[in-house]
RNA sequence: CGGGGUGUAGCGCAGUUGGCUAGCGCGCCACGUUCGGGACGUGGAGGCCGUGUGUUCGAGUCACAUCACCCCGACCA
């Protein structure tokens, strides 16, 4: 077993690791690679899904579902794409077990070979891009707006809970357009659709940009993302939308007759999101004490813990708190009372801390007597002792004030931690801190292969919303059209 | 897949040059005292020492193999 390590000052990685776990957020299971999603963690992700869902039917997409399992040929059609994820597919052989021999368990039926083997998705393009085919025919059936919640397996080498397990659940849209400049169009509306999810909810400043050629997804004529900075200063790709241009459309035959009668090849992008911001929400916010989630994401809003002595007591607390419950659940707010007779408060101070929760309210008996109870806000870990009266509106209005603190901190963090810098020298330097760097580079992916080399640093993203500021290749000299960010990534 | 590390009770760990009945802390169960920031006392339950094969009179301890996990790389969301 692993040192037990508490602050991130040690190591980031060990640090993050152990929150994961300790926070009962998810655990490592009997399974290479994969994880267990606890309860509490998977909340998380049910409030993620929600949002997001939401967000997509805002914008006229629907939910399908597609097969887990991928015929081998599918994948081979388009040759990028199966370039790109050829090295970490599981494959299905064979459907069948049978006795042993020796009589000592089960082993894989050899006469129950496949005959084409079955890969289990790593990405759904190749088998939607197959059954759109059958949907399509004319540009009467366009747009298809499709989105699906499902599980993927790409059989990394080195794994981390959440951030890149074997098995991870996300959700992919894939949609097809009558034309480029629709395909287009919707690539940038969901990345704007991520980035809006990520700050709102997830209260994580995030940049918007392009991938450059070798950074794309396999497959993708443009590859837009959002790219969060993590308290260690290392950049984590949160989201992806992906322009497709026609190359699933011919790689899968799907044309269609346009109104003028002349058969072209539909537009495809397809853009997810995945359990990976749970670990960004945790990387992002988090403190030594804890988990810190934002008051929209988190399962638990509001955590009340009675102070008391005896049964009696405890009788009378329940009573109390209860009532306050009810008043803030008539707010939506979702609240817990940590009844539980058998710890102390402090430990559950302690505990519920480590779990995230915003807001704490306690109540003991001198409060009971003033008519006032304790709030505590997990953000700034500050406490105060106020009225009952209008406990409602004051929760509710805390829980903004944290989840705009959050944020709030993140984006100075992001802030002073983005530099511009244009000597190739102070770079190799100060990327060992961490942090962005705008760096002026002159589009060739020889000189992005060199600096990886030689300092780990990729390029995050070339940003959208910049104002392009011309200058030259901070390694080559060569001219560049605007700056772009390097870091170091997970 | 390369380098390093670790597998002993639910969790964290000790276990000497092989030696007979495998320990400690936390947690758990019972009872009592406590209860406004991780309580304390007394008693109790809980182990195929990761798995396999060797060496040996004897293996948690030694050898080989294997599996899993963690950290650092390479690869990737």
């Amino acid at each position: 077993m692993a040192k037990e390590v508490t602050t991130k000052e040690e190591n980031y990685s060990l640090w993050y690791n152990n929150l994961v776990i300790k926070a009962d957020l998810a655990e490592n299971s009997a399974v290479r690679g994969c994880m267990v999603i606890k309860p509490y963690g998977y909340a998380i992700w049910e409030k993620m899904q929600a949002a997001l869902d939401k967000m997509f039917k805002d914008t006229g997409h629907v939910n399908a579902y597609f097969p887990l399992f991928i015929p081998k040929s599918f994948l081979s059609k388009e040759a990028e794409h199966v370039e790109g994820f050829a090295k970490e597919c599981a494959v299905v052989t064979h459907h069948r077990l049978m006795n042993s021999p020796d009589g000592k368990g089960v082993v894989v039926d050899p006469s129950a070979k496949l005959e084409e083997e079955l890969v289990v998705r790593p990405t759904s393009e190749t088998i939607i891009w197959n059954t759109y085919k059958n949907w399509i025919t004319s540009y009467r059936d366009l747009p298809i707006l499709c989105n699906q919640w499902a599980n993927v397996v790409r059989w990394e080498m080195r794994t981390r809970l959440f951030l890149r397990t074997a098995e991870f659940l996300w959700q992919e849209g894939h949609t097809a357009h009558a034309t480029r400049q629709e395909a287009v169009e919707e690539t940038e509306r969901m990345v704007n659709v991520y980035a809006r999810f990520a700050r709102e909810w997830m209260a994580l400043p995030v940049l918007v940009g392009s991938k450059t050629a070798s950074e794309r997804f396999a497959g993708a004529i443009d590859t837009r993302c959002i790219e969060a900075m993590m308290q260690d200063g290392k950049a984590l790709q949160a989201g992806t939308s992906h322009f497709l241009g026609q190359n699933f459309a011919k790689a899968f035959e799907v044309q269609f007759a346009g109104k003028d009668g002349k058969l072209d090849y539909v537009w495809a992008t397809s853009w997810g999101v995945s359990t990976r911001l749970i670990g960004a929400l945790i990387m992002a916010h988090s403190d030594n004490n804890g988990l810190v989630l934002p008051p929209k994401l988190a399962p638990i809003q509001v955590v009340m813990v009675p102070i008391f002595k005896g049964e009696e007591e405890l009788a009378m607390m329940r009573e109390h708190l209860s009532k306050i419950k009810v008043e803030l659940e008539a707010k939506g707010i979702s609240v817990k009372i940590d009844d539980r007779d058998n710890l102390r408060s402090g430990f559950k101070f302690a505990e519920w801390e480590l779990k995230g929760v915003p807001v704490r309210i306690a109540v003991g008996p001198r409060d009971m007597q003033n008519g006032t109870l304790e709030i505590a806000r997990r953000d700034t870990l500050e406490k105060q002792t106020i009225a009952v009266e209008g406990i409602a509106t004051h929760v509710e209005e805390l829980l903004n004030a944290i989840q705009d603190n959050i944020y709030g901190k993140a984006l100075a963090f992001r802030d002073t931690h983005m530099y511009k810098v244009d000597s190739y020298e102070e770079f190799k330097t100060r990327i060992e801190e961490g942090g962005f760097f705008l760096c002026h580079w002159d589009g060739t992916p020889e000189t992005e292969a060199l600096i990886k080399e030689e300092t780990k640093a990729t390029i995050r993203c070339i940003l959208t919303d910049e104002t392009p500021e011309p200058g030259k290749c901070m390694v080559t000299g060569q001219p560049s059209a605007q700056r772009v960010v390097f870091a170091r990534s997970y």
